[in-house]
DNA sequence: ACGAGAACCTGTTTGC
DNA sequence: TGCAAACAGGTTCTCG
């Protein structure tokens, strides 16, 4: 679900809504979650304030007063919401809740569990963090160009969607957002990674990062079980020009040709072939 | 080393 | 109608 518009989404929300507050009690619903939370986590933040919210790539980091830094990812089903606006979501997958001093109770529910909870010492071992370390660059951060994606790509044999989805090569994209940028990129998912250099590159960030924007703007894509921190949905899903289309004309041709779907990795990718070659 | 595919888990939709 | 298969926004592991 939760891809880097979702997540900037609900960090943008938690930021209005939680920073500065002190947490009061972590209550944790169920032990197997896909890992166990770090050893003494509640211990670590019950008591201090968050001090502000951030992101890396598809990561929630919580900045705790005295140093820490609490990491939170979605997964594919996971919400984080305020207040009890969980809008639909099943209770039962509440598995982690903060409570905070002024009555604010934020919930982690995760019906499939591949989300995750971890825990850093300090802002200086995020880079050390086992999540964090081999991510590639963040695609909206000012060094983001068609030069540095061009090199990331130089060489890999692999088709560009999947080189795309890999968060080594960039930080923050998932399934929709490689679909939507190839596509205004005018570069066929099936491609070569390692021959999308130059023009094509440059094309391929300027999409890149046109699609987050426009989707961060639209307060991410809701399709099942995405919503903001407050409980409202997203609205970018009304303006995807191929992601989920199969069959519909394409949006940008007038030869009327079809949205196509294939699988590649054993994931739907949504392409026009006669714009993206 | 790299790339393809399976696995993790639950819920919903689709097809026979 | 009913049941089984397919599918879903992600990541990580194994195998060739």
């Amino acid at each position: 679900m939760p891809e880097l518009p979702e997540v900037e989404t609900v960090v943008r929300g938690l930021e209005r809504g939680i920073a500065g507050r002190r947490i009061k009690k972590l209550t944790l619903n169920r032990a197997d979650l896909r890992f166990p939370l770090p050893k003494g986590l509640a211990a670590r933040i019950e008591g201090r304030r968050v001090l502000r919210i951030g992101r890396r790539a598809k990561y929630l980091l919580f900045h705790i007063e005295g140093g820490g830094v609490l990491l939170a990812h979605l997964g594919m089903s996971g919400r984080m919401v305020l207040n009890g606006n969980g809008n639909g979501a099943d209770r039962r997958h509440d598995h982690v809740v903060l409570s905070f001093d002024d009555g604010a109770v934020l919930r982690f529910n995760d019906a499939r569990r591949f989300g995750l909870i971890d825990w850093a010492e300090s802002e200086d071992e995020l880079p050390r963090n086992k999540h964090l370390a081999s991510l590639g660059p963040e695609p909206l951060s000012n060094g983001f160009n068609g030069v540095t994606l061009a090199s990331l790509l130089e060489g890999k044999a692999t088709p560009i969607k999947a080189a795309l989805l890999d968060q080594r090569v960039v930080a923050g994209l998932g399934n929709i957002y490689v679909c939507e940028s190839l596509f205004w990129a005018g570069i066929s998912p099936k491609r070569r990674a390692g021959t999308v250099q130059g023009e094509r590159a440059e094309r391929l960030a300027r999409a890149i990062r046109l699609v987050l924007e426009r989707a961060i703007a639209a307060g991410g894509s809701s399709l099942r079980d995405y919503v903001q921190a407050t409980g409202e949905l997203g609205y970018f899903q009304h303006q995807f020009a191929v992601y989920g289309k199969e069959g519909e004309p394409c949006p940008e041709c007038d030869c009327g040709k079809a949205i196509r779907r294939i699988v590649q990795g054993g994931r739907s990718t949504f392409f026009c072939a006669r714009r993206q070659k």
